[in-house]
DNA sequence: GTGGATGCAAAGACTTTGCAGCTTC
DNA sequence: GAAGCTGCAAAGTCTTTGCATCCAC
């Protein structure tokens, strides 16, 4: 975990240098916050989150930040229903999708090789080289107590 | 595609009855336009083709005649990046996903086999029993010459 | 110093809803 | 008739931006 934030505090770093974007106290929080988070969080979490460490920041300015790691390759964004989007931070070489439960809305992550090959295959069939995709998956837990516990979470 | 249509009417039908809901003008004007459409549309997009059969229609209408559509199976909603909510009239037995090129933005559909197994296994894996999925692919059309005459459309 | 960054508040882009009047069943 | 619709306009939600001020380089 540290060796990947610091991989992702590097790629922003240079992102940051090569578009001359300057590093101030703001990013610097909200970076920090940010990849601190285990999973998905919107706009409104982090800024909760930052304010505890710094009460001065705004709204926008976290907007602002997460469009810039967004483009620096160190978040990704998702909109998976209605609602605010939701951030999280990138992976670097893997990646993941996601399954959520319809019921208690738990987010679970996966990855799956032979789902990623197939689409590369399928891709190409159609004639286009694949750049990245998402791919998420509802369902229902069929441990209906455990379910339970987590409705609303 | 006359059987399609007949069979999302049934479909939509017969939710109408179950929910005491009522045949209107308006909705069968929406919902034939609806149907008649390929592919992806966003509210504005049905509305002004539907506005050359009855001008008087207004977008809330056209908006909640969709939400209803989607509450009986007929429609299906996608929000693939920002903006609007593209909206598609669902398939009965099979399914498809989509996939997108960059630079273009045409939407190709495509369906797999060895996909959507394999992520009921990886859902059962997680303790889930699948009920739906999206998946959506990203790339670049490797005929340029094609994809260069699709820009903007 | 200067160009980029911040915070605020205001504006956008879409979506959703309240309500009076109009239609179906 | 009563329960549902429709259209309009207004209100929500979230996201995005204009601007004066501030700060990193």
């Amino acid at each position: 975990m540290q060796d990947r934030s610091a991989d992702l505090r590097e790629l922003l770093e240079s992102y940051m240098r090569e578009n001359s974007l300057k590093k101030t106290r703001q990013r610097d929080v909200i970076f920090d916050t940010f990849v601190s988070l285990e999973g998905h969080t919107t706009i409104d979490g982090l800024l909760a989150r930052v304010k505890l460490v710094n009460a001065s920041v705004g709204y926008a300015t976290v907007y602002r930040a997460l469009k810039l790691f967004v483009g620096a390759g160190v978040a990704r964004v998702q909109r998976f229903g209605d609602g605010q989007a939701l951030y999280e931070a990138a992976e670097l070489d893997e990646h993941h999708d996601h399954l959520i439960c319809n019921q208690c809305g738990r987010i679970f992550e996966f990855e799956d090789d032979v789902i990623e090959e197939r689409q590369e295959t399928v891709a190409r069939a159609l004639g286009l080289r694949l750049t990245h995709h998402r791919m998420t998956l509802w369902g229902e837990c069929m441990d209906k107590a455990e379910c339970q516990k987590h409705v609303g979470s």
